[in-house]
DNA sequence: TTGATTAATAGACTGCAGTCTACTAAATGC
DNA sequence: GCATTTAGTAGACTGCAGTCTATTAATCAA
């Protein structure tokens, strides 16, 4: 195996060898991630990411195995998950579509990328599994919480079906995002209101 | 221009030159189909495709522009959007479930296609328009139209939303296929039973 | 028959992601 | 020091989608 800690927990676990340099780490997501920001997953090859970090191909593949990967890696980094703080509780169906409005406002400048990172997990099932777990699944777990805590607090009926609700809610997001349409607080507030009712 | 014709109409419409043989069209659909279905669409090469349909390169990029294009065609040919039958007028929400129940029975065999062409929607536009207009702004308008029935018929209360509920129930269905999730009869009735109310 | 036009074929070519090889560099343990 | 191990660089290589060029074949109009 490898030793690749890289100062990731800090306590370098002694690893024979030369160590990674986490100077290479950063530059390479530093510069995908504006790249990628900049001109979109699509246009912007490897070559192109690894000539303005300064770095070797392989030095690329030694840390990840795709280009999916590293672009996730990269904007995991700067925020994408980060919207998981906690929520506001008073109102549950105001705090679900506040939720929302921050992803869709985050949108403007990563929704191509995210659009890509989707595209790029119908075709690599590991890839797919990671997404998964890093991205997709701790947004499902917000929503679902959430509405499970409305339906103890009343807010909505308990006949409804939390886990499907937040499908609903993602699904509606994702399937928005994938045909191109918008998605701005005005849909924020109308899936909310689809999900607890008029 | 082209005169590209090839008897889509019946009436070839008198264009100069020698016409499209229809009979490498149905090679390159009937090959794509099958390789695609049986080995999946990033497994099998368009170099594949044109040596089992026994047709030149440039016969295919005469007639698609993609690789997307052609498997979408082939799809489309042979079913794939044909589930659009007038359905079961008494029971909206039996109906509702009875399509998606369809539709998910389908996707054993064209899931994985699926998938890929929603993929490869996000990396080309134009292909991602063709495939919206032809594929998914039907089934939507299926589902929208249902549920604007149910509504005259009382089944759905007057408050709700048939076009956000259209987009919950595809988008569900969505998320759940992008993400690896099962779809089956179980969450075609669930879904259903997510629009109409417990 | 000839010319114009488009289709079909074969195959070279480009740009891409990802792999592999050869070599050099930095760390550890003896 | 020296051996071992892993990281780094440079660059060749493979397989892919899509483009381009050259040549031949089929149709229509004159």
């Amino acid at each position: 195996m490898q030793s690749h800690d890289e100062k990731g927990t800090g306590m370098t676990e002694k690893t024979p060898g030369r160590p990674r340099d986490a100077a290479v780490s950063r530059k390479l997501k530093d510069t995908a991630l504006r790249l990628v920001r900049d001109k979109g997953y699509d246009t912007v090859p490897i070559s192109a990411i690894i000539a303005e970090a300064g770095v070797s191909r392989q030095s690329l593949y030694n840390r990840w195995s795709t280009k999916a990967e590293l672009v996730l890696d990269a904007f995991y980094d700067d925020s994408f998950t980060r919207v998981a703080q906690p929520l506001p509780r008073p109102d549950h169906r105001g705090a679900l579509a506040t939720f929302l409005a921050d992803i869709f406002a985050h949108l403007a400048e990563n929704g191509a990328a995210l659009r890509s990172l989707i595209a790029a997990a119908q075709a690599d099932e590991t890839f797919r599994v990671a997404f998964h777990d890093r991205f997709v699944a701790p947004r499902e777990e917000i929503v679902t919480q959430l509405l499970h805590e409305a339906q103890a607090a009343g807010e909505l009926p308990p006949g409804r079906d939390p886990e499907l609700l937040s499908a609903f809610v993602h699904g509606a997001f994702w399937y928005r995002l994938l045909n191109g349409q918008t998605l701005d607080d005005t849909w924020a507030r109308r899936i909310a209101d689809g999900v607890f009712g008029p």
